[in-house]
RNA sequence: GCCGCCGUAGUUCAACGGAUAGAACAGCGCCGUCCUAAGGCGUUGAUGCAGGUUCAAUUCCUGCCGGUGGCACCA
């Protein structure tokens, strides 16, 4: 990179360290500015002046601390010889080649379908595995399904009903108001987790099929691939063990219940329970187990999880368990958290609850954007990548479908149009060696 | 009550502690019409409040105001 050898160059000509290298907002101002101490910028200056190196066209100093660089057009000259000869790898680098990684995302639960809010993670997530990969790490993208709990028994008692709304949500509305579908509910829960009913079994497992095949075709559209998938079911053995194993060290019996008192080590956090007084862990002691499960399965480098903002307190509560029970894991797991997606004018078509389906706002926003599927995917990560991670973000249907302003619908255009253009000007990029040719082609 | 995050033009977003806080859309003014579906140029306009640290604060610290998320058996 050019700036690690201006950086380089200005350590060696003035012999100090952590000089500030910026980029000027200004134009004129040069390519970069270094920061110097008032007291020995004229001599700074002198020194750079005359050490000028062959990426440097001049230099040039603004009282009473900043020095102005001018990249040279030599430079400049091959920066664009490199971005014509690379063409789609430009920018790539190796420089993390060798370095592993995994990172978990969108992590949908069995019989809920995927909502509009799915797409944080998937867009970010994704993305970031995409600049891992770009810098030549080896990545995995992980899922951690929900494949048991209250959510299954709710589908599985509809699934017994015979309805035609989505299982999930109509169970959910019956468990809260009617109390003899609760009882059920409750008892098919333990069904699913014993096994102990064939009936139930089959309905769990064609509802999970189902589910699964839902989530696929919205991968698939958004350009996800998973390479692994972990589950619930599998991370409580692993996490329920991992608690237990460490009762007295790290955790504690409170009340029937396995808790970590998180405020002991850090009294800006608090207490969790990890397996709860019928001895069933909780989501803490299951994300404590897939730590362990995922270095097995992928020994890794770095573990990357991406949830939303508001398991921000327990992700640092869980990492400060981790960090007890396994110094190394904790080392390499990273949380990162994003904010919530909603719609600036909340009216749109949902055909389940009161929430908006992922698979309904591509095809609300296919319908503003001729009917072309990618432009329309376009659209969507381009309003959710545009901005900072853990903010939320008000997804504007008319703006993310705009051919002006800030919208992945003008960046796609603007590029269709910019292959046009050089279409028709039967311009084609110079073999390797020529581009001297194509100085001055606008 | 405690902890975290957020507060920037009318709106939606930017800005490694650095120079004159950038864009986009909207607005206003002038000019124009056929390069996939965007017309061009110009222009108005902002750091919630009060302190502090620093040569330099949107950025760091303290307090306040407003919004939001979290705080034992849910995920």
């Amino acid at each position: 990179m050019i700036k690690d050898k201006i950086n380089n160059w200005i350590k060696e000509s003035l012999g100090q360290e952590d000089l500030a290298l910026v980029h000027p907002k200004i134009l004129e101002h040069g390519d970069y500015s270094v920061i110097v101490s008032d007291k020995t910028a004229n001599q700074d200056f002198e020194i750079l002046k005359k050490n000028k190196s062959e990426f440097i066209e001049s230099v040039d100093f603004a009282p009473p601390r900043f020095i102005n660089l001018h990249l040279s057009k030599e430079f400049f000259k091959n920066s664009l010889k490199e971005i014509i000869e690379k063409g789609e790898n430009f920018g790539k680098s190796e420089h993390a080649k060798g370095f592993k990684v995994m990172v978990e995302h969108t992590d949908p639960n069995y019989f809920k379908r995927l909502h509009i809010g799915h797409y944080m993670p998937m867009a970010i997530g994704s993305t970031l595995a995409n600049v891992f990969r770009w810098n030549g790490a080896d990545v995995k993208e992980a899922c951690y399904y929900s494949d048991v709990g209250l959510q299954a028994a709710k589908a599985v008692w509809a699934m017994k009903q015979e309805i035609k709304e989505d299982p999930y949500v109509y169970g959910t509305k019956a468990y809260d108001t009617d109390e003899s579908a609760k009882k059920e509910i409750i008892e098919i829960n333990k069904k699913i987790y014993e096994h102990s009913d064939s009936e139930v079994d089959a309905l769990y497992k064609a509802g999970s099929e189902e589910s699964v095949k839902g989530f696929n075709e919205v991968y698939k559209k958004f350009g996800i691939n998973f390479d692994l998938y972990f589950y619930e079911s599998e991370a409580a053995k692993v996490g329920s063990e991992l608690v237990r194993k460490n009762i007295g060290k790290v955790f504690e019996n409170s009340d029937g219940a396995v808790i970590f008192r998180a405020e002991d080590h850090d009294p800006k956090l608090h207490t969790r329970v990890f397996i709860n007084s019928e001895g069933i862990p909780t989501y803490e002691a299951k994300d404590l187990g897939l730590a362990q499960i995922k270095s097995e399965k992928y020994p890794h480098d770095l573990s990357v999880v991406v949830t939303a903002n508001e398991q921000k307190d327990y992700f640092r509560v869980l990492l400060a368990a981790l960090e007890l029970v396994s110094p190394e894991l904790h080392k390499k797991t990273k949380h990162i958290s994003h904010g919530t997606l909603r719609l600036a004018t909340g009216k749109m078509s949902s055909r389940t609850g009161n929430v908006i389906l992922a698979e309904d706002l591509i095809e609300e926003v296919k319908s503003r954007t001729k009917g072309d599927e990618r432009v329309a995917i376009g659209a969507i990560k381009y309003m959710i990548l545009r901005q900072a991670i853990g903010n939320d973000i008000v997804f504007d249907l008319e703006k993310s479908v705009s051919t002006e302003g800030d919208s992945g619908v003008y960046l796609q255009y603007a590029h269709a149009r910019a292959c046009s253009v050089l279409e028709k000007s039967k311009f084609s990029p110079p073999a390797k060696g020529e581009m001297s040719q194509t100085e001055g082609v606008r």
